[in-house]
DNA sequence: CTCATATTCCATAGATCTATGGATAACACA
DNA sequence: TGTGTTATCCATAGATCTATGGAATATGAG
């Protein structure tokens, strides 16, 4: 058979989506719209959340805003930066959906991590509002609170990771409690579940995280609730 | 406020990503992935379509090999290579969709390529078997031959652009016809519509292509059609 | 106006990636 | 076994990318 020698798509056009490839072929860069997909932030706060220079943070993030991918906000002399809009983080996810599918490495990361080999069974979104509305269960958001503040799921405590365990008397022991933070590739409601089952409580964890719940088309509270739940 | 240093997905994971975002931050290996998701295709032919030396199309088709996203099958002394499963089409169309809603550098080259400005009609799936079952129209799938032939629209008659013009007459010049190729991006199809216009044909575009086709679950046929339709 | 804060800009050294030609490997066919 | 075909491997020069520290900007406070 003979091929034949078709220019398909203009160069100019895979030139630009190559502009946004290439914006995720760095894994930190990959990790910052992670981030900028639950909450604003500023520089230094993702410099702080990345462990990046300050400047190598900004270099990354002007990369990104010539890419279209993120905007700022000025605000006195602080800059916040966010995704630019939802596409921006359902294509993330896309990234990590095809990630989970292809390569079996990131499949045994996120293995290694479960609780001891259970393979902490995970809540869906429906099972976890069911769950509330007869009163079964505790929702926990495991971001930093920042994150919640920028939207979280209605009833749902705040209690980042980093406090859980100081915190802890503030779940009851005969409780059951179902824990979610940024997504599926998110360790820290994993993190969260194994902590509070070795302390005996009946945990587990939303089987995907903050985004997916607003792509669904679920309610959002922001800002801190009015009495803890 | 206060910020914390968290870290949220361990970096092994984002490193994992990375190694897709790698493959899709080059313009050729994007070009490369979308004929892929067309047909399986052997090296040379690749390197033929793509303009790439054998040697280099190689080498990319090894790093994407690495990273899962394409499989090979030998026959002989020549290898053929396909994409890793539908997700991959599905991300690179997910990659294509944002730089539309993102960069409006690809709006505008794809606007450019419009037959002087008609900015033409597009139709769509249902419309396209609408017309069809109505015998109101001619679907002509203008991709190269093996594309055709590892799946086109049941009934379609391949017309290669490169062979359009000589064989113009195997289309009545009273008819209407729908041109498609390989997704919103292709610029075969806006190419062929714009020939057929230029002859006082009545021609339109399926607004995406192939991929989209099959993905939307609908009958797909092989090989070469009996008769011309 | 001057100072302090939050970011960006700039130049650069080091690391990584890309294209390429020559050599090598796998296979089919005489 | 020898030869031709198809594709991969290898080494390398040149291009691009990343991290970083110091300088420059923009804004608000005093």
């Amino acid at each position: 058979m003979e091929y034949e020698t078709v220019g398909p798509l203009r160069a100019d056009i895979y030139e630009q989506l190559a502009r946004i490839g290439k914006i995720v072929s760095h894994p930190k860069r990959i990790e910052l719209l992670e981030i900028l997909c639950q909450s604003e932030r500023r520089v230094d706060s993702l410099a702080l959340a990345t462990g990046l220079q300050l400047t190598t943070v900004s270099a990354h993030l002007q990369t990104m805003r010539q890419a279209r991918l993120v905007e700022t906000r000025r605000e006195g002399t602080r800059i916040y930066y966010r995704a630019a809009g939802a596409e921006v983080c359902e294509f993330v996810k896309a990234l990590g959906d095809l990630a989970r599918a292809r390569l079996a490495e990131v499949d045994q990361i996120l293995r290694e991590i479960e609780v001891g080999g259970h393979s902490a069974e995970q809540v869906s979104r429906d099972d976890l509002i069911a769950r509330v509305r007869r009163g079964d269960a505790v929702v926990i958001d495991v971001r930093p609170s920042e994150e919640y503040e920028a939207g979280h799921i209605p009833g749902a405590l705040s209690l980042p990771l980093e406090h859980l365990e100081a915190r802890l008397d503030e779940i009851g022991s005969d409780v059951e409690v179902v824990a979610y933070c940024r997504g599926p590739l998110c360790l820290l409601a994993p993190q969260a579940v194994a902590i509070l089952r070795r302390r005996g409580i009946n945990a587990q964890r939303l089987e995907d995280g903050m985004p997916e719940w607003r792509q669904a088309g679920l309610a959002v509270a922001l800002g801190i609730e009015p009495g803890s739940m």
